[in-house]
DNA sequence: ACATGGATGCTT
DNA sequence: AGCATCCATGTC
């Protein structure tokens, strides 16, 4: 079985894509962290905290935990082990690939910079319409899924410690934040 | 650098 | 019940 680590690398390059009502947006995962469960000050689900929001992480690995922050954005993530081991990887940002337009309208994007639609966790699920709806769906599933790529990106793995986390002690500098080299994509810290 | 924003999960 | 917190963002 891969490690969240290996899940949050193996993810970079696939391609998230969601159909609500036959309007496709996809894109090219390029930023993920991951977020390893009990002994992760960061994590939700630390020292196996258990509640209403936390609840998806401890099912099996392949389904959304999505979650509001700040009472204004949303934040995606992929669950990634078996039964009562809470990791998951959180997406932070996407090289946009279908439904550019639909994206910008979901986004009121004006005349901004074209690297700046997708390239956050918050601006990724508003630009693709993730919301509360999303939690627990089966990414395997035919509406929200991640799927092999048909467009091939360079996939060199650059690595940096996690970002806004500075509240957690010990696990702030943790190297679990993965994003693709040189990809203009990837949210700026 | 700062206001925004409300669900969430603590503590009484 | 009340309250501090927060895996951001946009605009200041």
């Amino acid at each position: 079985m891969r490690n969240t680590l290996d899940v949050a690398k193996y993810l970079l390059g696939k391609e998230l894509v969601h159909i609500i009502e036959k309007q496709i947006t996809s894109g090219l995962i390029v930023e993920v962290e991951a977020y390893i469960g009990p002994g992760d000050s960061a994590s939700h689900a630390y020292q196996g905290k258990r509640t209403p929001r936390t609840r998806i992480q401890y099912e099996i690995g392949g389904k959304a935990y999505v979650y509001q922050i700040y009472g204004l954005h949303y934040c995606f993530n992929v669950v990634t082990q078996k039964e009562d081991l809470p990791e998951v990887v959180l997406v932070r940002a996407l090289q946009p690939l279908q439904g550019v337009e639909i994206m910008e309208k979901r986004r009121s994007f004006k005349n901004n910079n074209r690297f700046e639609l997708t390239n956050g966790p918050g601006k990724l699920c508003q630009a693709m319409a993730i919301d509360k709806s999303c939690y627990g769906v089966d990414l395997c599933g035919s509406k929200l899924y991640i799927r092999e790529a048909k467009v091939k990106i360079p996939k060199h793995i650059a690595v940096s410690k996690r970002i806004n986390i500075e509240y957690a002690r010990n696990a702030k500098n943790f190297p679990w934040r993965f994003y693709l080299k040189n990809n203009l994509y990837v949210s700026k810290p």
